[in-house]
DNA sequence: ATGTTAATGCAACTAAGTTGCATTTGTCAA
DNA sequence: TTGACAAATGCAACTTAGTTGCATTAACAT
C-alpha cells in the first residue's frame, strides 16, 4: 500500500469513481488529522451545505477502508471512528468528560515485542492492537 | 476500594438493596471471568429462566460500575463489555473472525511509565487505559 | 453521445441503549 | 410484624448508530 499525499489522489490512482459524495468525504479526511465518526462526518458535511445521505457515507467509509485510505479505531462508546492511514500509527488520549481526543506518539518497541510473544503463546495471528488512554483534560479536571 | 471475594458480598457490605435482579446479575459475574455485554447477560438470564427487563440490567450494570465492582471494557464493535474488577487488570486478545476473547497477562511497567509521561506532557489526568490485541485465532487462521 | 456498471437515495429495519412514569418491593424504625 | 417510603423495577416509547433491498441516477470508457 503506497502512502498517498491525499485521499483524493489515491481515489484517482485506484480508478475509483470520483463522485461528489466521495470528494466530500475525502476532503473531510484530507483536511483534518482528528479521528472522525460517521455522525460527525454527516454533521460536518451538512454544516458545509453538502447533502449526502448517511447510507452513502457508511458505504464510502467501508470503501475507503477497503482501499487502505482510512483505518477504523475504537475509542469506547458506540461510534466507530476512522482516521487517515497516511498518518503514522499512533495512539489516543480521550477525555471522558468532553470527548476531546488528542493524538499521542509513543515508543512502541516494547508493545510490539510483547505482541509477538503473546501471538506465539496464544497461537494467534495478531493483526493489530489498540492502545488508548482515558482520563480528564485540564479544563474538565478543574471544573469538577 | 476493597476487593471483595464476590459481588454479592460487596453489595451486602455496601448496603445496596439486594433484589432478585441484582442477585442474578451479581451471580453472572461471580460465576465467569469472561467479559460480558448487556445483550449476552440478558440472554444468559433468559436461558436460566430469570426474567429481568433490559432496562434493569443496564441500570444495575451502571450501579455495579459506580460501586467499583465491575469495569467497562471496549472491545470494538458496538457493545460495551464489563468484567469483574476483582480480576487483576489485564488485557485482551480478540479474534476478528469468531469473536473469541482471551485474557492476556503482560508486563505493564513500560506502559505505566509511558502513561505517566503522557499525562504530564498533555496535562491530562489519566484514569485508565485499554490495550487490546486483534487478530485471528488458530482455528480461524487455518480456515481462511 | 451512449451503454454499462457502480454509486446513490430513500424507506424501512435492526441492535444497543436511554428515558419517563406508574407500580412494586426491600429495608428500617416503630 | 408491620407499615412507610425511598429505591428498584417493568413497560412503552424513544434515540442513536448502523444496515439492507430496491429503484433511480450518474461516472466514465468507448
Amino acid at each position: 500500500m503506497i502512502k498517498q499525499e491525499t485521499i483524493i489522489s489515491l481515489l484517482k490512482d485506484q480508478k475509483v469513481r470520483l463522485t461528489p459524495a466521495r470528494r466530500a468525504l475525502a476532503h473531510v479526511f484530507d483536511s483534518t488529522a482528528k479521528p472522525l465518526s460517521a455522525p460527525e462526518i454527516l454533521a460536518l458535511m451538512e454544516k458545509r451545505g453538502v447533502m449526502v445521505n448517511k447510507t452513502t457515507v457508511y458505504r464510502d467509509l467501508d470503501r475507503l477502508e477497503a482501499l487502505g485510505a482510512i483505518r477504523p479505531i475504537s475509542l469506547g462508546g458506540r461510534r466507530e471512528y476512522y482516521e487517515r492511514v497516511a498518518l503514522a500509527h499512533h495512539h489516543h488520549l480521550v477525555c471522558l468528560e468532553c470527548e476531546r481526543i488528542e493524538d499521542i506518539d509513543l515508543d512502541e518497541r516494547e508493545i510490539l515485542r510483547q505482541e509477538r510473544s503473546i501471538g506465539r503463546a496464544h497461537r494467534f495471528t495478531i493483526l493489530r492492537h489498540s492502545l488508548e488512554f482515558f482520563g480528564l483534560c485540564q479544563t474538565c479536571a478543574y471544573s469538577m
